[in-house]
DNA sequence: CGAGCACAGTTACAATCCGTCACATATTCG
DNA sequence: CGAATATGTGACGGATTGTAACTGTGCTCG
């Protein structure tokens, strides 16, 4: 990986422009910059390294993860493009990032990041409101964690994959592995098979590739990450209507 | 509860001191606000409410929640004195918070919060820097949430309550309900209590009051915590040292 | 003061879901 | 092509959960 950033030359003249022009568009920081390319597998920077650069995602998946002590492993989130990575306020970085596709990343020093925090109020109030969405992302990972059975979890991680994709399309692309997945979802990769072949089997999704995973029945899938039961769910008639109380 | 603020009066002369003394401290600028008190069990706001204020807790202890369409609850955060409650850079407050206990709160309106996060480069670092702490808690819950075994889970718990205690006191604090450590831990108030007296009949642990779990053996609830069996680790001999391979 | 009540917490038992182990099958990459 | 890796499938046992009964504590109200 290249270091074109450790001369400040360029970076002072985007800033410069940034505080007129692009004040509005959080990623004119890193526009400029020329985009690395990092084979998939790779890592970007370790748990405990010194938080010295922030990355924006141009293209492909990475995953955020913590190692336990025992060598489990816990993945705290998924990354996107456009979104940061990296953004620490900490001196060290609190997770490891490794790509999980090939990944192309726009990086910048964080003592200049800051610096255009402090300058620009747009640019930080986006920060600000970019780092209350991860507060949100990891509040809602929580919630997904507490979900009960395996058949919530994994439809909850469907459609939250799913809403990441463009509009409607039921076609939901996964780069990752199972082996991520189920460390994403706190579960085993075997309870992962199961249940996704347990969801083709009532015809709510179906698989076409390791990767792409296509929702066949959105509000089925939508009630079982509800807390409903996958067989009754998956029944098409009288599921939602009917609710006998237990002691009836 | 008293809207004293609303009044922009008192706010203005507290900033300005406020930017030549005060700016080393994060509560200065709440501290000559009147504490308002809540009595156990009241909702300071709902998820979903505008977001217009922010609290600075005084005294006791709240939970942060979140409630499921299937009525479940489950409790993303433990708020103690010193902490923020509801800096949000986004309109709407992400979770519902309540009093564990009776609480004191000091309010600020959002908008003169924010005025003074963009006035104060020293309170803006420090804001950043409790929001980080913030999503490394989040994260850390993610952890606890992903272990496996309930003994895991509390000691887990036990441990991160203790830690936010003073010094070394093996004294630990619990004035939630099981209930809501259920609710934090994802897993069902029988559970808590049965875990909680196996830790008790093996004198991890003494539980003196409801409320108060006294650790006995620090080390021991250390080990659990990372992963070893509870009934190895109870044993008081060769157990840390040997670490017999599985197919050995 | 004590009966009655509500609520928090505990314990027992049966059902079940998930993890472990084992093996079969697919895919990738040299 | 063969090794290594990733994934799917099945049997089995154990841990957690739900149900339900029980205990204990604090509170109200007669």
């Amino acid at each position: 990986m290249s270091m074109q950033l450790s001369s400040v030359q360029p970076t002072k003249r985007i800033s410069t422009h940034d505080a007129t022009a692009c004040a509005a568009n959080l990623s004119s920081l890193f526009v400029d910059q020329p985009a690395e390319s990092v084979a998939s597998g790779r890592t970007i920077f370790w748990e405990g390294d010194k938080a010295t650069q922030v990355f924006e995602v141009a293209e492909g998946m990475l995953r955020a993860l913590r190692l336990l002590r025992d060598g489990r492993r816990v993945i705290v989130g998924f990354l996107k493009p456009g979104d940061l990575v990296g953004v620490s306020f900490k001196d060290k970085y609190i997770y490891t990032v490794e790509a999980v596709t090939k990944v192309a990343l726009r990086r910048f020093p964080r003592h200049l990041f800051e610096g255009e925090i402090a300058r620009q109020p747009k640019l930080r109030e986006m920060i600000f409101s970019k780092l209350c969405d991860e507060m949100s992302a990891a509040q809602d990972q929580t919630v997904l964690l507490s979900r009960r059975s395996a058949d919530e979890k994994l439809t909850s991680f469907l459609l939250l994959m799913a809403n990441r994709q463009i509009g409607q399309h039921v076609e939901v692309n996964l780069p990752m592995t199972r082996q991520d997945i189920a460390d994403y979802l706190g579960m085993t990769i075997e309870t992962v098979s199961r249940t996704t072949t347990k969801l083709v089997s009532h015809g709510i999704v179906a698989v076409p590739d390791r990767h792409i995973i296509t929702i066949l029945r959105m509000e089925t899938l939508r009630s079982i990450a509800r807390g409903e039961d996958l067989e009754a769910a998956s029944a098409p008639t009288t599921t939602n209507k009917r609710r006998l109380p237990a002691n009836a």
